[in-house]
DNA sequence: ACTACTATTAGTACCTAGTCATAAAATCAG
DNA sequence: CTGATTTTATGACTAGGTACTAATAGTAGT
């Protein structure tokens, strides 16, 4: 079955990015044409030949040095905050976020961000979790944007304990949730900074 | 200034497995022999040519064949694992681990690893976390070291359905503890030429 | 000095997976 | 049916090799 040349040249694209090890000849092959249509296709869609292809992943691969990250992506951006109340924030999912095999977000980042927000969302010097119930709904994919949602629901000052729940959305759909149960230690009457 | 064979063999090596992108003409420039000599030394010693070094340094990226999560993927490192049954793991405490203010161990890295941990032990082409229940239940400061143990607990293999108990200590005394329910995809037959 | 031996260099044919350029044939749209 | 687009064919050239044969250089032992 042949395809028309627009619908061949998007498949050739995905089916490069999908394993850049593949050459012309297969390619020619698997699409049924001649390879010389193909390297017209390559050139067309600016994609290089295999050796160039396979030094690139090489190189992508040797030159990593970016092992850890900052922590200021690990937590996403603060977008919205009322303090006690709720706060709002923002993580873009990207590379290193994802497992290389299937580009889904590993979820300690999730629970990273929401945990990150249910702290920042106390207003106290300092909030640490003792406790919490999560809940991966969905699989979040590379490219995504996460927004968080914390809602201060239950604060028992004298206890020194607060409840926040965390809802986090892609796309106005539910990816996560979670309960997290916060200690904030004694609280002085009237110090606001 | 001319090596002897010995020599030049030697430095060869390291040469190539410093930077696996430069050709026989380059070496044999280098080393002040004919490119013959140099294709010589790596028969001898059986070094590929640039095109299947740089192949090698690919695929080690594109992971056509690693068997289950790789290890660098994982939050602290792995000292012991027994896939489907338990595993432990290290991480030590360091400044980008902790809050600024009073040293405390952030609780999403101590999740990280425990979740890593979870995922790692799963003996599947990948894991998923979808629910946990975790507890802090003492504060983990700078400079300290984690040790988190997991234990498979339940196999539902059917429903592709996992749960993992993590626990990890500071010096035998429990610092957190949680419990993950893991998804396992259905296997996928590998498709690659 | 002659021989034996290793080390090095030279040269040829062939390979893969391409490149570039030109021309011819096939297909499709109006 | 014509003209434009798309596809295929062909030939010449490239990098970075392999595989093989043959010649030369250098050194050691007798």
């Amino acid at each position: 079955m042949r395809l028309n040349k627009k619908e061949r040249q998007r498949l050739l694209k995905e089916t490069i990015l999908e394993n850049p090890f593949v050459t012309d000849e297969e390619l020619a092959e698997k699409f049924s044409v001649s390879i010389q249509t193909i390297r017209l296709d390559r050139l067309e869609l600016n994609i290089p030949e295999l050796r160039e292809r396979i030094k690139n992943v090489a190189q992508k691969n040797f030159s990593e040095e970016v092992r850890s990250l900052p922590i200021e992506e690990v937590i996403g951006e603060i977008i919205d905050i009322e303090l006690d109340e709720h706060a709002i924030s923002l993580l873009d999912i990207k590379e290193e976020h994802v497992f290389k095999r299937n580009n889904i977000a590993r979820g300690h980042h999730l629970f990273a961000q929401a945990n990150s927000l249910a702290v920042a969302v106390i207003n106290d010097e300092l909030a640490l979790t003792i406790k919490s119930n999560i809940q991966f709904i969905r699989q979040v994919k590379l490219g995504e944007r996460v927004i968080a949602k914390a809602k201060v629901v239950e604060k028992e000052m004298e206890k020194g304990r607060t409840v926040v729940h965390v809802e986090s959305f892609v796309n106005h759909e539910l990816v996560f949730k979670g309960e997290f149960h916060m200690y904030r230690p004694k609280h002085k009457e009237g110090v606001q900074k």
